[in-house]
DNA sequence: AAATAAACCAATTCCACATTGGTCATACAA
DNA sequence: TTGTATGACCAATGTGGAATTGGTTTATTT
């Protein structure tokens, strides 16, 4: 069980290089110690080969997902960890639909799951903000409890990890102004549509009825996107 | 409108900071320039107030969310940014079946946006780990490409925020042992259900039937929680 | 008591410097 | 010519100490 990748005659591995490396990782990966390789100079050296040399059997086990190195932070044992998200690099380089996409896929989840979990303090909670967007004086303060509302939907899931995620989303699209600037100093009109869809969601909920929470949740996601590419 | 929280008696701004340091805001805001405020001690002493004097009115701005500070960093305009998610702290403070709920959310509206986006490439590569899944020599090498093959899927959706919610939730998986620990160099056995079942979805991938990949997937998800709760 | 001034604390930044994987150019050998 | 060894250089990252900064306490003054 030696070369798994592309054609198994690019290296030979002549002087074993491949198989002492293969050998040394093992090795480390009994030990709990730390997973990280002395680094390409010394380790070339140990092994009496060139670092080019050496570095080409470094990529075949890198591409086998068995290492990883990084500039400056040397090689280490595993798969690479992927970084964590950043909320402003996310938002350039996505789209308001994909958002909705993700906002579709998790929030009608968590209005179920709140229908289940919420308990009777944050439904009150969840009356007072709903309360609060209405009587917003302007499109800003409208917006924070609007958001303050769908956190607090995922607060009362009871979900640590849904969690995390819908708040990362809310992140990234208090990161970028999409859609169309709302003047300032006006209030959003007596009965935005949000008004009534927020109330039925809340209705579902404190009425333990999950499903329709979930759908209740879906048909406010679909007219805020709606509105988000321009067909209200 | 100038007090708006709690009782306005206990800052009478008898001195007019608060007042002063609203109108410093509001200039701050209108330029793009960077949205960071003098320290605490050389504000006090542009002012000529106290520290403590200038703190209580920084208290209160911060209370209604128009600047927010933080030790070693400094004083900055605006709602405080919301840290970014560190895998291995939410693993802590979470659990399989949360975790479970969240992929069910997720992975199945991926592979319906997988049928609808994925390239001939990417197909390519989904057949080829999935593959390497079943030629897989112990647990820990096919849970790799298991891994892979869940990601390559949310890169052949084309949907960049949702990439990075799956990509976390690896994360938070990988960062915990849970469920039994299986044993070191035993091969999975010829016929895992997840062989079968991840054949299933890349079939209907690439016959581009958004509906049943995501039906798939969500049976594929189903049986791996049964097995994770030791339904199996 | 209450305000003031100063010192102290801990989290964070800043900066210079060492380390490290990645790359390139030159010299050398087959 | 072709390929390899050698070494230098690059850019990203780690490191360690000093400086900065919001938060807290203590002593002093009014």
């Amino acid at each position: 069980m030696n070369s798994s990748f592309q054609g198994a005659d690019s290296a030979p591995d002549s002087d074993g290089v491949l198989d002492r490396l293969r050998a040394l990782l093992a090795e480390l990966e009994k030990g709990d110690a730390d997973k990280r390789l002395p680094n390409e100079r010394e380790l070339a050296s140990r092994l009496g080969v060139t670092r080019a040399r050496l570095r080409k059997s470094l990529q075949v086990l890198e591409d086998e997902g068995r290492l990883w190195r990084g500039v400056g932070r040397g090689t280490f044992i595993g798969p690479k960890p992927s970084e964590r998200p950043d909320a402003a690099l996310l938002a350039s380089k996505t789209n308001p639909v994909q958002v909705m996409r993700a906002r579709m896929a998790i929030e009608p989840e968590l209005a179920g799951l709140a229908a289940v979990n919420a308990t009777d303090d944050e439904i009150a909670q969840l009356k007072e903000l709903s309360r609060r967007c209405k009587f917003a004086s302007n499109w800003r303060e409208y917006e924070v409890y609007d958001a303050l509302f769908h956190h607090e939907i995922a607060v009362s899931a009871h979900n640590t990890i849904l969690l995390a995620l819908t708040d990362l989303l809310t992140q990234v699209r208090r990161s970028v102004t999409w859609g169309r600037p709302r003047p300032e100093g006006v209030r959003p009109p007596e009965v935005h549509h949000s008004f009534v869809e927020h109330d039925n969601i809340i209705d579902a909920i404190s009425h333990r009825e999950p499903i329709k929470a979930a759908n209740a949740m879906r048909r406010h996601l679909q007219t805020v996107e709606d509105r988000l590419v321009g067909r209200d």
